[in-house]
DNA sequence: AAAATCCGAGAAAACGTTTTCTTGAATGAC
DNA sequence: GTCATTCAAGAAAACGTTTTCTCGGATTTT
């Protein structure tokens, strides 16, 4: 039962127990083995509670996910478990569906639940909702793309080399029509996003037609809807690049169902490497962004600032690097479509 | 910081705090006010460690699932959060990844923090692992098959249902060699899975190729591997069950790969029917076994159990049926291999 | 051999709550 | 007007730990 009940039995204080346990300070041989023994008999496990209310150090951090159905996340919280094992960590995990409420809700619980830190792997997100952690001060990690804040370690993407290796690699199948299918462009990750296909655009010498950036949701049903605006077009695109990879599989789907064949009629460039990625038929070539390595950056951002007694003024800023895994969902552009250097200033306009 | 500043701000005793706060016994309205305006003022939020150590209610459910990355189980963590948010439980999640250390320290760890019930969604495993909260007369719900044993609650899926289907459908189709890929057969869950194929195909006066009963591991690895064996069979199935989702996918990859047209040369079913399964290419028939209904379960049985004062001898036995959704993935048996009566006698050999 | 030091282990305080017990003022009954 | 009753709010105990303080016996030092 409890701690008074093991002392009660191996006739010692209270103190002697929770000495035994924590393994601090000296505690006979004898004294320890005739206790331990009374633990294993009554199978007696500490009560975490009582503590960690005394020892002021709860042993969780949090972890907010925008929604944990999306096979991008399953893989993080994977990987921030496996760590926080090995650390002798708990993870309380909210997936907070995109809702404000659900989000706020989830802070104050973790607050009640007084844990160490939150690690937030949601692209986007009002930040004013964070900001009784950061009152509180509260180690706190960001997946994002903005610039350090005072205090908040931030693990910046680095979106710009990965599209710009996806950019080249289409421009060397000699597609010209590129489009890009973004994510709610409220949000800032998404925004970066599209920048970076703009600018990767402009670097090679491609135009962008504006109608060839399509706002998605990030969802299936977002790359579904949106391969059907970009077959209305007139001038179709022989390319399109997914901001992640669950829109690309929505328009491999959309694809399939109007007889439109990746990669022979339209090049396809996915985001996120998902696992299932190298599933899909055909296996889609993606942009890769290490799951396992956000999740172990983020817990060792919010370890060592757990760790570091005077914290730092400035957060921490992390880089990740993204890079393009080529698979067979890009192919040479349709022989009609070809760029051809006379071409590129017309098709600009 | 803690209800004690509150109390002398407010000038009251900390037991007017706790009262106003719980909304519990009466408290002047007057009072009240004040303690409400210092508590807004001071952004204080009670720790819920304290809380439950006085009050012996942790308000946390456990919830173990066998790996967080196969899509079934997002769903059905997705499933269980909401409904746990609606009754005000927060709920601690772990991904054991099939490895009986990782269960064992979950087990432990749950019971540290005294959660109020564990829900077990873990398509087999060792039960001894959860003998400690047995006998610590914790509230746990199973997902499985197994008879109701003493005190523990019990989802059991009706998997005959919706394979009975699966197979009257392929038949129907005029399929007559259909193969069976099962899980790991140590999991009682996967036997079964596969012994409700084996009666659904002998009530219908199919014959059973012990050949054609293929051992996966409910991965998409797995699904490959399986047809790849499937392939080299002399008599080749026309059709398959999986007994999950992700092995149908693995099925689908491998097909591809080897240029047989699914559903033209090969009808595929696939088990649980998660999300991805409409958006595969083609969209996967499956058996659905709703796994928000499954969390939806789980979450009311262990909420019932915990608020019953006098806990049921028995666990109480709830039952969940699957039943086939039809797309795209099944059709005509290939004409050379159409079901004759005559030849049914013949190929049971 | 006496004094000084060390050290193992118990007593008790503390953590932040809820809840029971107590108190004292106000209300109602006669 | 006195006494009983009610009820709001404070005091204090309790929850199960860790940790500081204290004590007393054993060991070392001279």
């Amino acid at each position: 039962m409890s701690i008074h009940e093991v002392a009660r039995r191996a006739k010692v204080s209270i103190a002697t127990v929770s000495r035994t346990i924590n393994g601090v300070s000296t505690v006979t041989p004898q004294l320890s083995r005739r206790v331990w023994r009374v633990i294993e008999e009554l199978g007696y496990y500490p009560n975490t509670q009582a503590r960690s209310l005394v020892s002021g150090r709860s042993r969780i951090f949090g972890l907010i996910v925008s929604e944990i159905t999306n096979p991008f996340f399953p893989e993080i919280i994977q990987g921030f478990e496996d760590i926080a094992v090995q650390n002798n960590y708990e993870i309380l995990t909210t997936s907070t569906v995109h809702d404000p409420k659900r989000i706020a809700l989830s802070v104050r619980r973790m607050i009640e639940r007084r844990v160490e830190g939150v690690a937030i792997v949601t692209f986007g997100m009002e930040e004013a909702l964070f900001d009784d952690l950061k009152s509180r001060k509260i180690p706190l990690v960001f997946i994002d793309v903005g610039p350090p804040l005072p205090r908040i370690s931030n693990i910046r993407i680095d979106y710009q080399h990965g599209i710009r290796e996806a950019v080249q690699h289409l421009a060397a199948l000699c597609h010209e029509r590129i489009a890009f299918i973004s994510g709610p462009l409220i949000l800032k990750s998404a925004m970066a996003r599209q920048r970076a296909f703009i600018e990767s655009m402009e670097e090679i010498g491609l135009a962008v037609d504006p109608n060839h950036l399509i706002e998605g949701d990030h969802t299936m049903e977002g790359g579904i809807k949106a391969l059907k605006k970009i077959l209305n077009f007139p001038k179709r695109p022989t390319a399109v690049i997914c901001s992640n990879d669950m829109t690309a599989i929505g328009v491999m789907r959309q694809s399939y169902e109007e007889g439109v064949h990746i990669p022979r009629d339209l090049s396809l460039v996915g985001f996120d490497d998902i696992r299932l990625a190298q599933f899909m038929i055909p296996p889609l070539t993606s942009i890769k962004m290490s799951q396992t390595e956000i999740a172990r950056m983020a817990f060792n951002a919010l370890l060592s600032e757990v760790q570091r007694d005077i914290p730092s003024p400035d957060g921490t800023e992390y880089v990740l690097r993204t890079s393009l895994v080529l698979r067979d969902s890009t192919a040479m552009a349709p022989a009609g479509a070809r760029k051809k250097v006379s071409v590129l200033k017309k098709s600009a306009e």
